[in-house]
DNA sequence: GAGTGGTCTAGACCACACG
DNA sequence: GTGTGGTCTAGACCACTCA
């Protein structure tokens, strides 16, 4: 029998030789790391797999390199974090908990000038709206009102938004390309009050997103939640 | 004169090459891309070249490969994204405005038992507690709650905080291993309010931040943000 | 000049998938 | 069996930094 240690590829296990001695503080950071010559010696493995293992760890940001100097381990100077935002039909089910979505309006309109600019089409040109509550066991948790270039997603009006969410249509059925959020704090509208059952002047969370595909825009969606009900959490290691 | 392509090594090359290809369209999602084989062919250079370049892509999220079958473009199947959250003294200067800090309190204080489980302390210890609303161009943007365990910043108490912010300050000085983050919306409290400037009932945008070295907690910091003056933006591309 | 990382080669053996 | 990726080797040349 062996151990997982003795049967890892040798550039894993140099890997993980660095990766715990940094975790365990043995190089604090700024710290000058073992050369790759000295680790070739140590492990006896030649000097690409080393090279490999090191490059690696750099490329998750653990250690940083110079030639001619050394490998120091990284300093953890990032003064910025990332925020994962999910799809809130799986948010739900993870969480064990049943989604289910009413809808509320789902046709096609005339684009205003405003809304015709930000989804790449003509002033009233046809777009597809639509407007669906989500509500996590029953409780309505967020009201999405979202207009969709029917150039990226002609079959977007004839979808069973009860079934699937247009979220997860739109990922299936456009190429998506690139993405905008913006979040913030604001009152709900009074429809989207009424329709979440909360208060007209309880501060709600709302997320606004884009989304495009290499040539055009795809959907501009408004996600309204009450604030009492949903917040975003995230959680950032080096 | 040589263009940079001929100059670049050969790994960029190829990366490059395969780069370029994903963006035009040419290997839509799913698609099979070329073997090591005819890349090795195609460019003339050695398997571990081709295989390092593809290896990188394949780490940056932009192919998919399995063994005994072969190299596919990824599929953009992200159905979550992130969010960056950056220090607010950087956001600021790099809008190209005037942030000034103004500290409303900063003192040790006996923790009480839930803060003291937050901070990985004995109830009734002394922590540090301050106070600080941040600026924009005078403009209250910010209104920063904190309380930090002595124990990770001892000098934590002796600080000037209208010179260096509380965050920038504990990325110096302590090693940071962990941040979770939330994010909700919610009303400021009565004092909150006062200090930013905004009335009572007025949404706001709440990020809670807490951050640990490998040992201990570090700090808990309420960060409350008027609705109608702040938001949080983010991008994603495949 | 000695030591460091950056890169490349030509071949090799293996595990895996598929017809 | 054939083709794929996964990995390793032993050596090489280069650019860079520092004493």
């Amino acid at each position: 029998m062996v151990s997982p240690e003795t049967m890892a590829p040798p550039y894993q296990r140099v890997k993980h030789f660095l990766k715990a001695g940094l975790a365990a503080g043995r190089w604090p950071p700024g710290a000058l790391m073992p050369s790759e010559a000295e680790l070739t010696a140590e492990f006896s493995v030649s000097r690409m797999t080393v090279n490999r293992a090191i490059r690696e760890l750099q490329a998750e940001g653990l250690v940083q390199r110079s030639q001619g100097v050394g490998t120091f381990a990284a300093p953890l100077h990032k003064v910025s974090s990332t925020l994962t935002i999910r799809d809130l039909h799986d948010e739900i089910e993870s969480r064990g908990h049943v989604h289910h979505a009413v809808v509320h309006l789902q046709r096609a309109e005339a684009a205003s000038a405003a809304l015709a600019a930000q989804l790449g089409v003509e002033p009233g040109a046809r777009v597809f709206h639509t407007l669906i509550v989500h509500h996590e066991n029953g409780v309505p948790l967020q009201c999405e009102d979202r207009f969709v270039n029917p150039a990226t997603a002609p079959r977007y009006g004839d979808q069973d938004f009860t079934r699937i969410t247009p979220t997860h249509y739109l990922f299936g059925a456009t190429a998506l390309w690139r993405a905008q959020y913006s979040i913030e704090a604001a009152r709900a509208t009074g429809q989207e009050a009424r329709l979440l059952g909360i208060a007209p002047d309880e501060p709600c969370l709302i997320v606004v997103r884009r989304t495009f595909t290499r040539e055009a825009p795809i959907t501009i969606g408004r996600l309204v939640h009450p604030g009492t009900r949903y917040g975003l959490q995230g959680e950032f290691e080096p």
